[in-house]
DNA sequence: AGTAAAATTGAAAATGATTTTCATATTGAG
DNA sequence: CTCAATATGAAAATCATTTTCAATTTTACT
């Protein structure tokens, strides 16, 4: 990654967020578990990192109150869509050849190009 | 509506929101528009406003650097899907049988409800 | 290894969109 | 008409995030 250095704060923000790879957290929590396990890592830091990790495609974003939620992008994640229930955020992972089939017709057809990060909100069965 | 009393003020934020329907609009610009057009619209009561609007689901919301930016739900627009460019913001209204399918599909056999409010982002081929 | 330029860090202050407060005014049900 | 419920708005408060700036760290290049 050019024009970006490899710091040991960023490590340290970037191993919770992969540890957290299934949730969506936001800079609070970060800045919590930093305290909570003493390591140095200012809050500043942690703001700046995750804008760094916003500007490359790293993170999947969702905003809730006034408050960004953060989710490291995974290889295995990407290359499928993502349902979300709006009510209790349950997410599914669409491995599914329908809508395969029907992202290459809105590519052929409506010439727009789904994006495997975009998140697809909706409601569940359970919570409708 | 109940717990709701129609106000001057609530009618002239709903008529420009209407009268932007195709596009998503912040608070400030409301606001704006108020002080340009020399009508008695505090910006309390926008805020308080779009707030009502959210809970009551007659708005479509977008969040923008630290911004929330309101789209009137029309319903003309509620029986479809909606793409929209990350890129240049294009949104195109996804009249289309094959992802009517893919709807009925995932409701029956992922058991999850897609959303007509919900945008799909990606990347239009112009863009591309 | 040594050095300098580029990038990062962090504490504190600033920002800015949104919410809260609170006193006053308006609405609509009965 | 009346009155309880709700809405308004100016000003102050909130709070997540950004900016500032001086100090430190990283990497590229001798």
């Amino acid at each position: 990654m050019k024009n970006s250095y490899k710091t040991e704060q960023r490590e340290i923000i970037k191993d919770y967020l992969l540890k957290n790879k299934d949730k969506f957290i936001n800079a609070e929590e970060i800045l919590g578990y930093m305290k909570k396990t003493n390591q140095e890592v200012g809050q500043t830091t942690i703001y700046r990192f995750l804008n760094v990790l916003e500007k490359n495609g790293n993170v999947r974003i969702e905003t809730k109150n006034h408050t960004k939620y953060y989710q490291y992008v995974t290889d295995e994640c990407s290359n499928h869509f993502h349902l979300k229930c709006k009510k209790c955020g349950k997410t599914i992972h669409l491995h599914c050849r329908e809508f395969e089939n029907v992202n290459e017709h809105i590519k052929d057809e409506h010439k727009f190009n789904l994006d495997y990060n975009t998140i697809i909100y909706g409601t569940c069965d359970k919570c409708l």
